[in-house]
DNA sequence: GATGAATGAGTGTTCATTCAT
DNA sequence: AATGAATGAACACTCATTCAT
C-alpha cells in the first residue's frame, strides 16, 4: 500500500504547489501569506506544512521547477535536428518559447508573472543567484554555439559577436516574460516568436 | 524664505529617495524595512514620514522617477537627427542605453536591481500597471515608428513586423537590466549595446 | 478473555508510560511533543490516544506513580523494625533513598530529571498541588514522628524542633534528586545517603 | 540627555523583567505566553521586544540574575567574620537564606516558584547546565571549606565527609525553595533556617 | 520641525487532538 | 482495534506607522 501513499503525497504536493504558484503569480512571494496559500489549496496550515517545511521551501520548489525547465531546454540545443544540422539560433529561440508554453506548472501567464519575483529573489540570495547564473549561462552558451555554427554555415552575419549574440537571445526571452506580465493576454506570443526568429535568423540577402 | 524651504524640502526628499533606492536595490521593496531606510538616510522615522507619507509612497516616487526616464526617452525618438533624418532603430536603442547609464538616480546597477521589483509591483497595482503599460507602449511605439521610417528608407527588412519589432527592442532593453541584476559588473554594457545595434540595424547585404 | 485484554491494556499503558517518561526526562513536559512520544513508543497517535485521553493525563499518570511511591514509603515509617523499635530518622532517610533507587518506573536518573518538572507542574495545578502537599506532609510527618521517638529514646538532640526536622529531611531527599538532575552520574548516591544518615543520626558525644 | 534615556531603558528593563518573573512564577516558562508578559507589563509586544530580543533572552536574563546571586553568595564564604574566624557552616547557611530573602528581584515566593523551572531548563541546555554546575560547585566548595575549618577548630564532627557535607547543605537550600513552591507562606523560613543551622552546627556535647 | 519610544495588527509556524478509513 | 492525514487554535515575533515631547 505504499504506492497509494506515495501517489497521494505526490498529488498533494502538486496541489499545494499549484495553489502557491497562483498566489505568488497574483501577489508576489512576499505579499502572499501562508493563509492565502491555505485558502487557495483548500487545506489547513498543518496539512500544507506536512508537505513543505516552510514558505521558503515552497518558493524554492517552484524556482527549482523553473530552473529545471531552463536546464532541460539548454540541453536540447546541442542535439542536432533530424537532418543532422544544428538549429539556427532563431529557430532555437522559437522552440524555447514553444516549450515554455507547454510547461507543466501553472499557466503561461502565471509563470510569466512569477518571473520578476524570481529575479528579485535571486538578487539577494547568493545560492539562488549562482543557480540562476548557471542556468542563464548554459542557455546563453547554447545560443552562442548555435550562432557560431550558423556563422560557419554562412547563415549568420560574421560581424555579430557570438557571445553578446547569446545575451541578446536571452533578452528576447526575458523580455517576452516581462511583457506578458505587464500586458497579459495583450501579447501575441506566436507573433512575438515569429518576429524574434525573423530578426535573428534573417537571411543575408546576397 | 519659501524658496529656501522648498529647496530644503527637495534636498531632503532626494536624500531620502537615494537612501531608499540603495536599500531597495539591496533587498527589494518588501524585505527592506522602514528602519533600514531610516538608518541609510541617517534620519529619524518622524523625519522621513514628514516627507513621504508611507513606504508605498516612497516606492511610488522611485517608480515615478523611472517612468519619467522612459517618457523622456520616448519623446526623444520623434525628434530628427541634425541631418534631418530619424534615427535608425538600433541607433535609438544604443541611445537609450547611453541615457540609462547617465540617469541621475542611484547607480547603474542599483537601478537595474530595482527593475524586477518594479515589474513585480506593477503586476498587482492596476494604477501602476496602467502607467507602466503606457510607458512601454510609448517607447515601443517610438521604435515602431523608427522601424517604419527605416523600412521606407530601405534600411530595414520589409518583412519585419514593425509592431513586434518594437516589442523586441523593448525586450533587448529589459533583458539588459535583468542580466545586470543577475551578473552585475559581469555584463559589458557597451559591448551589449553594440551587439544589439548591430543585430537590429545590420544592413541587408545586397 | 477479559483477563487477557486487561493485561494487554495494562501492558500497553506501561509501554506508553515508559516511553513518555523517557521523553519527559529528556525534554521536560512542555518541550516533549506527542509526536516524540509516538516515536519513542513506536505507536501511532490513535493507539496512544486510545490508552490516554490527553497529554495531561499522561503527565498525571506519571506524577501519580511517583506520588504513590511517596505514599508507600511514608507508610513504612510507622512500622517498627524487627526489634520493635522505630527507625532512627537518618536510617529512615537511607531507606527512602534505597527504595527510590529500586523504584520500578524508568531509571534513577530519569526519575530525578522529571522531578523538577513535576514540582513546576504542581505549582499551577491546585489539585496536583494538594496531592503533592499531602504526600510531602505525610512523609514529613513520618520523619517528625521518628524524630520524636528518637528524642524520647535520647538518640536525638532535644533542642531540634521535630516539625522543622522533618522538613530538613525532606530537603535532603529533594536536594538529592535535584543534584542528580544537574550532575547526573557525578553524584555518588550511596555516599550521599551515608553522609545524610550520619548528619541526622550522629550521636551526641557525651 | 543620554542620562534620561539610559535610566529610562534600565527602568523599562526592570519593569519588564519583574512582569516576566511574576508570569514565570505563576505559570512556568513554557506556559507563560509573551501575551501574558505584555499584559502583566502593560506594554505592547513591540515595546517589550525593543528591550529583550526574545522570550529566551528574557528567561536568560532572569536566570542570569539568579546565578549572580549564587556567585555573590559563594564569594562571601571565604571572607572571615569580624572576629577573624570563618563562619560555621550552619551559620553560613542561615546567611544564605537571609540574603535570599533580601534579593532584589521579585518576591521570595516568586523566586522560589521559578526555581524548579530553572532546574528543568538547565537539564536540556548544556550551556545553562554548565553555569548551574559551576554555581552549585562554588557554593558547595564554600560549605566544604567551612566544614573543614570547623572540623579543625573541633566544632564539627570529624566523621562527616566534608565533600558530601557540602552537598547536604546545598540540599537544605534547594529543599527550602522547593517547599516554598509547594507550601508558599505555609513555610516559616526563619524557623527552617534556625533548624537547619541547629542541625548542622550543633555542638558535640563533650 | 524633529525625535524615537511605543503601538498592535498581522506573519510564519507548531502541535495536541480527531476521525475517516 | 489501529492508523496517520488532517485540523485549527495558539504561539513567538515583526514592522509600518503614530504622537507625546
Amino acid at each position: 500500500m505504499p504506492k497509494v501513499t506515495e501517489e497521494h503525497v505526490a498529488a498533494r504536493r502538486r496541489q499545494i504547489l499549484a495553489a502557491a504558484l497562483r498566489c505568488f503569480a497574483r501577489q508576489g512571494f512576499h505579499r502572499t501569506t501562508m493563509q492565502d496559500i491555505f485558502r487557495e489549496a483548500e487545506l489547513s496550515p498543518g496539512a500544507v506544512y506536512s508537505y513543505f517545511a516552510s514558505k521558503d521551501e515552497l518558493i524554492a520548489a517552484i524556482i527549482a521547477a523553473m530552473m529545471g525547465f531552463v536546464a532541460e531546454t539548454a540541453a536540447l540545443f546541442s542535439q542536432p535536428l533530424p537532418d543532422g544540422r544544428l538549429r539556427r539560433p532563431g529557430q532555437a529561440l522559437a522552440e524555447v518559447i514553444e516549450r515554455y508554453q507547454r510547461f507543466e506548472l501553472g499557466t503561461v501567464e502565471e509563470r510569466a508573472r512569477i518571473f520578476p519575483h524570481l529575479v528579485g529573489e535571486q538578487q539577494r540570495d547568493p545560492q539562488l543567484n549562482a543557480a540562476v547564473r548557471a542556468g542563464i549561462e548554459r542557455l546563453r552558451g547554447g545560443f552562442e554555439a548555435l550562432a557560431r555554427a550558423a556563422q560557419e554555415r554562412g547563415e549568420l552575419d560574421q560581424d555579430l559577436d557570438p557571445e553578446q549574440f547569446g545575451r541578446l537571445a536571452i533578452s528576447l526571452l526575458q523580455g517576452l516574460l516581462l511583457q506578458l506580465g505587464v500586458f497579459g493576454a495583450g501579447i501575441d506570443i506566436d507573433a512575438y516568436a515569429r518576429a524574434a526568429t525573423a530578426l535573428i535568423d534573417r537571411e543575408l540577402a546576397e
